[in-house]
DNA sequence: ATTCTTTACGTAAGCGTTTACGTTAGAGTT
DNA sequence: AACTCTAACGTAAACGCTTACGTAAAGAAT
């Protein structure tokens, strides 16, 4: 470990330059010179130094991902398409685990660029006008994942929340569905709360549909609260006959919750997630669900950042419905 | 971006080694001068350089993971507790899915070791001598998690697969069953197949209970897997009670596949899992599994690798059954 | 034979830090 | 007054590379 590139000029009886020509497929050497260089290089066992690489190329193939929670199956899968095209062009990836915690996040901010990352996926969560301001002074590539915004001009990598809402919704509704919930995120997340509260609105309002506030619960898209919303959604007893949930785990929540009371999926009421991950498969009943290109966005994003790309550009990738069986059609 | 040391210190009109002194918290300056030195840090924007300061002095601040798969919660929650102390001890981590292939692991260990992480943690995979001798040339910390060697003495943090499957298939037994059927992964991974198996043979010889070859199917810990591994043993009509999937999702798999086939859980056949992850709770009905601490278990080994330890030792986390709602008590 | 090219190198200057060591000025001792 | 000591710095080497530039030798062209 402890052996460098003046290590393997010695052994070899050339210069470092040639080496660093060497390792680097650059011209300038006969062909005996090579091999007995790399004769070197593998007898000393001699790996690169890439921290000294980056400290002269300014290039470190490395990026930085801050994303809300490691654990859920989204940022898994999101990962997977990140850490796929990372690797393939050579470059690894850091994770951030920022818990939605803003001095965590800033204090990752602080680390990655201290790293000199090369660029920066930040998913999931809200631009504030501190991360923001931070993010655009660092001068490298930021590509925003399954968020946008418009103060700061980064390309950003998502579906259309709104549109996605409303198709589902317009979905139940095509099934002949007329009264219909919704569990939905903090009414106050911009990106994944009111644009999905917005397109549920929309498609009942289109469909000359009644719904109320009461009609709507909030959670915090996590299993859990997907039950305690479901509950509040019952105790109502508003005559719904679907809900839609606004992530998959708050759907199984509330698939748990109907089980515990006995109402029957999808006879007596129909559920609809948001995702489509693998928790929507493993169900029972299996749940229809809003299908997002997870891992695709993670493709998507991992490769703007590889190309460098800073223009801002708002990349949607196209959503659908996924039909199982947690969904009953009406009449 | 531009701005480095000697930038500040010509702005502060003072050296580069008195503000190195001073960003590093040593002796040798007075408050005056800190004070001016912060300002010109302040107004300039400085950032240490981490690549620079990683050359001189041979730390880096960060440590590689190599895991099978990024998706999947049992991943997702190792990840959690890894990444959790990592940030407490200011260090990054960097993520390496190797899918389980050969190649890609090497070119990661590769990669990692040019980029000189300070620690490697690898995950629940086999030890290959190929792996096994790369890893301990590399001179730094190694810790395996969710697995085991003895042919290289790294330290390990895992659960006790044998003895976990020996709880779960005694546990079935207490509960008055005698015909268990087992779902496990590969019989030739040494880890998590043939220990579980062993466990599982173990009980059921002990307890003088009837078992043969076909009451054993074999899956690859995927959902997909435990559907059709649940099909065959369902096809064999073992006249079994119980079945013991050696993972939450192929539990979930066998369940999907029983809700298809009208098999009542737990009340025509019982159920358990193993890991305890969401997915358990999540399901429906709920999974009773065997519990490993995940999350701690990745805790405890970034707690090692952060610690600096290389000497083998074997940490073992207690491992337990969570009831739930997939076994009845028979009799 | 001379000049020009080209090939195959070597030399050395950086990249942005840390740190061992040297220096200076003032305080304290005698 | 001469000395020692210490606090508060500065100087410069080192970390392991890349790369611009210089150079020597061989071959081609004239």
């Amino acid at each position: 470990m402890a052996i460098n590139i003046s290590d393997v000029a010695e052994h070899a009886g050339v210069s470092i330059a040639t080496v660093s020509r060497i390792i680097n497929n650059l011209p300038g050497y006969s062909e005996k010179t090579k091999e007995r260089v790399e004769n070197a290089i593998k007898e000393l066992g001699y790996k690169p130094n890439a921290v000294a690489r980056g400290l002269v190329s300014s290039k470190t193939g490395t990026i930085g991902v801050l994303l809300p929670c490691v654990t859920g199956r989204f940022s898994s899968e999101l990962l997977r398409g990140i850490e796929k095209i990372a690797h393939s062009k050579g470059y690894s990836v850091i994770i951030c685990n920022t818990d939605m915690n803003g001095e965590r996040t800033m204090s990752y901010l602080q680390t990655l660029s201290e790293k000199r990352v090369e660029g920066i996926l930040f998913i999931s969560e809200w631009v504030t006008p501190e991360y923001g301001e931070y993010l655009s002074k660092l001068g490298i590539p930021v590509v925003l994942v399954a968020t946008h915004s418009q103060e700061f001009p980064f390309p950003s990598v998502r579906t259309d929340d709104f549109a996605a809402a409303y198709t589902t919704t317009k979905y139940l509704i095509n099934k002949g569905h007329t009264r219909i919930g919704l569990i939905s995120g903090d009414k106050r997340d911009r990106i994944a709360g009111k644009p999905r509260i917005d397109g549920y609105k929309k498609a009942l309002d289109e469909a000359g549909l009644d719904w109320k506030e009461s009609f709507i619960s909030y959670g915090d898209f996590h299993f859990e609260s997907g039950i305690a919303s479901m509950a509040l959604l019952d105790a109502r007893s508003l005559g719904l006959t679907a809900v839609f949930a606004t992530s998959d785990e708050m759907a199984l929540g509330a698939m748990t919750y109907l089980h515990r009371r006995g109402i029957s999926v999808p006879d007596e009421l129909s559920l609809v997630g948001y995702d489509d991950t693998l928790d929507a498969v493993m169900s029972y009943p299996s749940l229809t669900a809003l299908h997002q290109p997870i891992e695709e966005m993670g493709e998507c994003a991992m490769d703007l950042i590889c190309r460098g790309v800073t223009e801002a550009q708002d990349i949607v990738l196209e959503h659908y419905i996924v039909e199982r069986d947690s969904v009953k059609e009406l009449e």
